[in-house]
DNA sequence: TGTACATCAGTGAACGCGCGTTCACTGATGTAC
DNA sequence: TGTACATCAGTGAACGCGCGTTCACTGATGTAC
């Protein structure tokens, strides 16, 4: 019998005593405790059921319930960076466009991965370097799309009103985000379920937004 | 001696085997709890020890933790209604001061009440019928600050425009409030924390947003 | 005005449960020589 | 190429804990007569 895959970066399971991607397959299997039960029902324990291991594994790779959080919310801000980054490609030319889209990411993150989403903005957390590294780097991303909308290069420090302008659709697509995972829209959804609420309702939202501010900074010169 | 109070409506206390006034101290006990620990960390029977009684006494009451959880909720969004309420007496004659105050009292009711408002728009909570009411109420008075803005009086349905901007208005307070208590504004905090985080932050943003709003209405018609 | 009695609002001991964490251990892996 | 050994990554049993809930109970209250 052949070696059945002695291509190693992959090996996602070995069916020996090591697990082989232990470290991954928590996290994941983490991700779906936080979805199914938010983070008031999350348990070590059942992080490790699922992952088919002992109890006391994770602390080889965690330490503890804690460390393990702050790995998933890492990874999960990695995930909310390239969302927002696939908007802004989708959003072709037009820096509003781009913008709009990259709301859409935004809020479309959030939506398709709820316990991600909840465990990155809770409360109480203390955040080690990782975790604000990675929450730094979504922010820019939204920046830089305000920095294209304003015509502000990176290095140059944005205006006082354009800065309230980046807030402000920040503030915008995350409590829209938070009020569709606490069910408040599900009275008007529009056909069209997730999808159309995004493209329906949050869109033009977006776009009004912007074109307001727009106009109002236009008024001022 | 006469008796000290036989006025007994606001009856906050006797000493005797019962309490008097216990299903409003277990609410109140549970706000500090949810303000302290989050929705993660509440617990039946920490609610029971801080009122001062046995761990089966709330069962009397609320029947379990989530029937308790379910009246904080419910007086929470009234509390939220009267925020609201209240803003909008502060803003005056102009609608549109009117509307920005209401979302300064909707983001400073969720800052001073942390708990009740992580609570209120929890993900996975089914809501009982007093508890719609009370969340219909809060989103009713949004709506009238719309309808004076739009001059569109009560029983007159809203144009999609003009739902749109409340769910804007309201995504935008919510999302500003969300992310302020998460800690995301902590880095550019403006002096005087909180207060001056509403009126020197949200507000600009909440004039800009509504006027571009009215600008953009003006230039359709 | 008294008295009997139903109902209300609490006690406190007990239960079983799932949890996080510790502990000595052991199988597999990788490295030095 | 083999071998010895350190290190890594897991086991599984055990601990003590706080939790929600149940249970028979009891003190206080209020009402009917």
């Amino acid at each position: 019998m052949p070696k059945p895959s002695s291509s190693p970066a992959a090996a996602t399971h070995r069916d020996g005593y090591h697990h082989g991607a232990l470290r991954e397959a928590l996290i994941e299997a983490a991700e779906a405790v936080l979805a199914e039960r938010g983070v008031e029902g999350f348990s070590l324990r059942e992080v490790a059921r699922r992952s088919g291991v002992s109890p006391a594994a994770p602390a080889h790779h965690f330490g503890d319930a804690a460390g393990l959080l702050e790995a998933v919310a890492t990874q999960a801000f990695d995930g909310l960076t390239a969302a927002l980054q696939a908007g802004n490609a989708r959003g072709g030319d037009d820096p509003l466009e781009r913008l709009v889209e990259q709301g859409l990411g935004y809020v479309g993150f959030a939506l398709a991965h709820p316990g991600r989403f909840g465990l990155m903005f809770r409360c109480g957390a203390q955040r080690g370097e990782a975790l604000q590294l990675s929450g730094r780097a979504a922010f820019l991303t939204l920046e830089q799309g305000i920095r294209e909308l304003c015509g502000v290069p990176a290095p140059e420090p944005l205006e006082p009103a354009q800065m309230q302008a980046l807030l402000l659709v920040w503030s915008v697509v995350h409590g829209f985000a938070h009020l569709a995972l606490a069910g408040q829209f599900d009275s008007q959804l529009p056909p069209g379920g997730r999808d159309g609420l995004l493209r329906e309702t949050l869109a033009p939202m977006l776009r009004a937004q912007l074109a307001g501010l727009q106009l109002i900074s236009l008024a001022r010169r």
